[in-house]
Order: structure tokens, then C-alpha cells, then sequence
DNA sequence: CTTATTTTGTATCGAATGGTATGCAAGTCA
DNA sequence: TGACTTGCATACCATTCGATACAAAATAAG
């Protein structure tokens, strides 16, 4: 927090920025970075067309501010899931049920994840756009990998499992709950599949 | 094949209608329904815009038709690719070996799945696209899920196998392997994606 | 040949797009 | 108070969008 800073000179803006990139965002997250317009940007933050561009630039600018805020909480809200000390299968357990209640969240409808409904069809044609979209995959291929290593070590996994490739399947799942969020598939059918790789990942006896 | 059909009444038409579509396809395949206008349909098929309207009707009727053939020809391909009486290792593998090189090609990049890199976008809004999208997923669920049936009557699997969860979790690996692809993977991460749920599906000794 | 029928090419339509110039409003600073 | 700085709102611009009207071209039927 910083506190005390000197108000500065001119007119002070009458919206909060990050609200209005949540609010861009949100209406990129419905329909896509193409079919979303200045206009419904506008009418999604409550700026009008010059203040958007006065405070994050034009359209691609604003639409990579809102993916890279993805990114950064997806991963952060990732890490702080698996970071406490209890068995892999409790960790995994809730990292999915919590990524099934996101996903199946939107005021037009389920609307899965930001960067899988929204980036994944840009990223062919525009290389910042893949760059983010990578990077975040393999963030979250990491989080997943470092969390499996440690019930590795801890005994909760053979020594000989495979963890890098076990966790691209863990995020494979993730991604394809988004996918399915999209597509109309119901909470229930979110969460088993969640469960379904929990089980295969951490033996079906251990419950 | 029609054969001796009489031919039609006024100016023959100087395409291949089939051709077209898969022209098209591509074009959508590259850039996602939205960010895809009727001038690059018109390049990538040769056609000016009336003959597009003629044959296919307006942009959505087109896209719903290339969307449909992708539908149907990636269930064809994965009913195909799993008849054979085989160890559903066998099958597995040979299937995202499969998926992993038709994933990587694009002339413009490696695209993935044409329904995962382009409807799933398109999916909250438009609920055609989502019923096609949502049907193609369940389809290849089913394909999935008979085949791990298959295998746990041929004792293959323990009878107490969750099929169901298991054939999502096999599913989920495909869609990601799409999703990966657009993102700019490399080949030899999408087949170790693709060895890694095999390994937790049929066993990682049964090699 | 003429006529009927269908496709193709040009030219264009109105609307929507992304982006911006300009003047007014709302503050701080001296 | 008055100069200065900054954000806001209206109006506008050129371009591109999806879609179509219309006439020339190509073929079969009569």
C-alpha cells in the first residue's frame, strides 16, 4: 500500500483502473479478443473510448494487460493451493474443485478459464499473445511438478513415478475443464473428471 | 461415388465445392472464426464473396459447416484408430501419436484441433457452436470409453476401472495436446504428454 | 439459333470497426 | 485569483466489415 503520495497535478480520474481492466477483461472473457469491440469495452468499464486508450493503450494493449493478469493470478492462486503440508491427494482434490466452481462462473454463461477461452485461438497469429499463453502453461506445469516432487520425497509417490510428465497431465486436465466450462458441461461433470485424474495420479485405494 | 448424375442445367460451377470448404477451414483454423473476414475466406478459397454466399450461405453458416466436418472426421478417425482387437496400450499410444502430429501441422504454425483452437472461443456466445462443440467432446468420450470397456472385458484393466473418469481424463489429454500445440510446443512435449496418461492409464509396467 | 438457368465478376451498400482531434471540466500550484 | 496540468466527452475520420444488386458469361434445353 502507498500511502501519503501527493495527489498529482491535473483532474483527478474518476474510475479505478484495475476495476476497469477486470471489467475489460470480463467482456474479452465472454466473447474473445476479436468479437469484443471498442464499444463493448466501453460499455463493459464505463470509459468511453479516449480514456481507454488514455489508460491502457489501444485494443491489443489492454487485452494483453487483462492475459498477463491471468497469468499472474492463475499461478499465484496455484502455488498458494499446494503449498500446504497435507497429502498430495488433498492438495490436488482442492485445487480442482476450486478450479470447477471458477469455471463454471460467467454473467453470459460457464466461461472456463481467461487464457484457454481467450488467448488459445489468437496465439497462432500473434506471437505476445503464445508467449504469455506458454509461459503461463508451463507455470502451471511447474507448480504441479514441484508439489508432486515433494510427495515424492515424502512418500506418498514411488520414487520412479514420472513427475514431469504427470504433471503436464494434472494441467491437461485443468485446461480441459475450461474447455469443457465453455462447451456447457455441467459442474458435476467438471468435478469428476477432476476426481478421475486425482485417482490416477495418486491410486484409486487412497482414499 | 454418384455416377452418370445429368449434368446441371446453367453455368457450371469452376470449384470444387469440397475443396473450398477445406480451404476455408484452413483459413478459420489460422485465425478463429471472429478475426477471420470474408476477404481472407474469398483468398484462401479463390472464390469472390457471392460464390461463398452461393455455396456455403453467410460467414456462420460456412464456419458451422467446416466445424461440423471436423466434428465428424476426428470421430471417424478415433473410432478407426481404436477397432483393432490390440492392448489398449497399443491403441492409445497409436492414437495420441496421431493427434501429436496433426496438431504440430499449419501452414502458418502448428493450430492444433480446429474445434478446441477456434469453437471454443466462439462456444459462451453462440449456442450452435457450443451444442457442436459440446456433442464432439462427448463423442469422444464414448470412444474412449468403450474402448477402456473393452479393455477391462479383455482383462487388460481391473473391473473396478472408472471408465467413465478414465475415458475424460484421455479426452482432456487431447484437448490439451491442441491447446499446447497453438501454444507453441514442440512435438516431443506433446508425445511425452501423450505417453505420460498412457502410462497412468494402462499401467507404467506394462510397457 | 433462341431461351432458360445457373455461376461468376464488378461494383457497391450501409453499418461497424479501431483510432483520434478538439474543446470543456476539474483539479493543483503560485 | 489566474495560470497550468490532466482527464473527460463529443464528434469525427478513414478503413474494413459482412452482405448484395446487377450484368456478363457459360452451359443445357428446345
Amino acid at each position: 500500500m502507498v500511502q501519503n503520495q501527493p495527489r498529482p497535478r491535473g483532474r483527478p480520474r474518476s474510475y479505478d483502473p484495475a476495476v476497469a481492466l477486470d471489467q475489460a477483461r470480463a467482456a474479452f472473457w465472454n466473447t474473445g479478443y476479436a468479437a469484443t469491440s471498442l464499444d463493448d469495452l466501453s460499455a463493459a468499464t464505463g470509459l468511453n473510448r479516449p480514456s481507454l486508450y488514455g489508460a491502457f493503450g489501444d485494443k491489443k494493449a489492454l487485452y494483453l494487460k487483462a492475459l498477463e493478469k491471468s497469468r499472474a493470478e492463475t499461478t499465484a492462486a496455484l502455488a498458494a493451493a499446494m503449498a500446504p503440508d497435507e497429502h498430495l491427494r488433498a492438495a490436488l482434490t482442492r485445487v480442482y474443485e476450486a478450479a470447477a466452481g471458477l469455471y463454471m462462473r460467467g454473467d453470459l454463461g460457464p466461461r472456463g478459464c481467461f487464457l484457454i477461452g481467450t488467448a488459445v485461438t489468437e496465439a497462432v497469429d500473434d506471437p505476445e499473445i503464445r508467449a504469455v499463453l506458454a509461459a503461463a502453461l508451463s507455470e502451471i506445469d511447474a507448480a504441479f511438478e514441484a508439489r508432486i516432487r515433494r510427495a515424492m520425497e515424502v512418500g506418498n509417490l514411488p520414487l520412479s513415478t514420472d513427475a514431469a510428465g504427470m504433471a503436464k497431465v494434472a494441467t491437461a486436465v485443468m485446461n480441459a475443464m475450461a474447455v469443457r466450462a465453455r462447451a456447457g458441461g455441467d459442474l458435476a461433470s467438471l468435478r469428476a473428471m477432476g476426481a478421475a485424474v486425482v485417482d490416477l495420479i495418486c491410486g484409486r485405494a487412497g482414499r
